[in-house]
Formats: structure tokens, sequence, C-alpha cells
DNA sequence: GACCAGGCACATC
DNA sequence: GATGTGCATGGT
């Protein structure tokens, strides 16, 4: 076997213990493809919880509708997401995603979501405010199309267990995974959020961080870098 | 009261 | 192209 088919059998590995120790995650947690591309703006660099109550005002509004926000006052808008931060930055975030769907797809998602990954993800970045993790997280919770969501918890483990790539920068992270896991949607969509729940768990928890289900595999991940090129 | 959270754009060098 | 900075509330 070669060293990727060993890291594609580790990473699998890393799941399997993921997903034994914390369950199924049932992700991205919202209702509809629509909430999920507010929910991802919304989370940018904050805790899930201020985003929850945030979306809760956009749905007692009720708001949480393309046309709804494209025709809402900004400032308005604004008030409504001030429990997630970056409020005032969000909102005119939100609008510059929600004008770009209600301006070149009539409103419509699955006209938004028509192209191929490639193309719909550089759609996405060219609307100010959305960046790479936001896009990613769209294209896979929203559009169902496989594409590898990287975050900063992402970047913690694969650090922390000597298995980032030669270059850390978030594409040449997402093609790592794109590279050794077999390219589902309901792989990807499951990793991620594992990820995001041993980050949760362990990271900057250093007293605890021996009780992550991940430090049993340090002797598999030493054996893979002795092996080199193929084992 | 300090530190952090499921980023991103923009300024500066 | 690398690095620094502003954005801001709520939980621990």
């Amino acid at each position: 076997m070669n060293r990727s088919g060993s890291i594609g059998k580790l990473l699998m590995e890393w799941y399997g213990a993921l997903r034994e120790r914390f369950g199924h995650r049932n992700w991205w947690p919202a209702g509809s493809p629509f909430e999920v591309c507010v929910g991802a703006v919304l989370t940018q660099n904050t805790a899930w919880k201020n985003v929850v109550k945030a979306i809760a005002n956009l749905k007692a509004e009720p708001a949480l509708d393309p046309l709804r926000l494209y025709e809402m006052d900004l400032m308005q808008l604004a008030e409504l997401i001030r429990p997630c931060g970056y409020y005032n930055v969000k909102a005119a975030r939100l609008k510059n995603l929600v004008s770009h769907l209600v301006e070149k797809h009539g409103g419509d998602l699955d006209a938004l979501f028509l192209p191929p990954t490639a193309a719909l993800r550089e759609e996405l970045l060219s609307i100010n405010g959305v960046g790479k993790e936001t896009a990613d997280s769209i294209i896979l919770y929203a559009a169902y199309k496989p594409i590898f969501v990287v975050d900063a918890y992402t970047k913690w483990v694969l650090e922390r267990h000597g298995l980032m790539p030669e270059r850390n920068d978030y594409d040449s992270i997402q093609a790592f995974f794109h590279a050794n896991l077999e390219c589902t949607v309901e792989l990807f969509n499951d990793f991620h959020a594992q990820f995001v729940a041993v980050g949760h768990a362990f990271c900057r928890k250093t007293p605890k961080c021996d009780q992550c289900p991940l430090e049993r595999f340090r002797e598999r991940e030493a054996e893979i870098w002795r092996a080199g090129g193929s084992s």
C-alpha cells in the first residue's frame, strides 16, 4: 500500500473513532438550505449558541426568506442578528449574499446551485463576505455537493498529529482530504462535523487532551512516517 | 475580567 | 504574499 493509501486508511480510522465517541452529528443544524446559507455567514468566528439566537430572531420576525431579507432595512437586519456579534459586518454580508441570490437567480437557491462545484465555488467566493469556509459550507450542507470544509479545528487536529500537508493553507488542506478520502457528501458532511465536535471537546483544554479519541493513533501515525513512501 | 468562538476583508509593508 | 487589524456579542 502506498503512503496516500495508508493516510486514507488512517483518516477513516480517525473518523470511526470520532463517530464512536461523538455519534453522528446530523449536520447542518438547520431546517432548510437557505437557513444553512444564513447560518454559514452568521457563524463566522462566532460560537454557534449565539447564532441560534440570531436565527430565532429572524424566524420570529419573520424574515428568514430571501425576498424578505433582500427588502429589509440594513439597520433592522443588524439589530435582529445582534446576538451573534459583528452584527454590522454580518448584516452587510448577508445582504450581499441575498442580493446576489435574488438579482442573479430570482431568489431561487436551486438555480444558484445548478453549476458544477468548481464554478459554484467561484461564484460564491465572488460575493463580498463569503470566504472559502463559508462557500464550502454552503456547497456541502445546502447544495449537497461533496466538498471538504476546512476550519480552525481541522487545522488544529492535523497539526497536533503531524499530518499537515506540505502547505497549510486552506486549499492545500482541502486537497489533502479530497485526495485521501472517498468524495461523498455523507462522509464529508459528518467528518467535518466530527472535527468540530473534537475541537469543542479538547482544543485549548490541554489537561484533558490525553482523553481525546485520536490519541490512540499516535503509534500508527509514527509508523506511517517511518514507512515513508511505501509500506 | 480575561479569553475565546464553526472568518473575512482590507491596509500595510 | 505575509502579516496585522477591525469587527462585537455572549459563554466559560
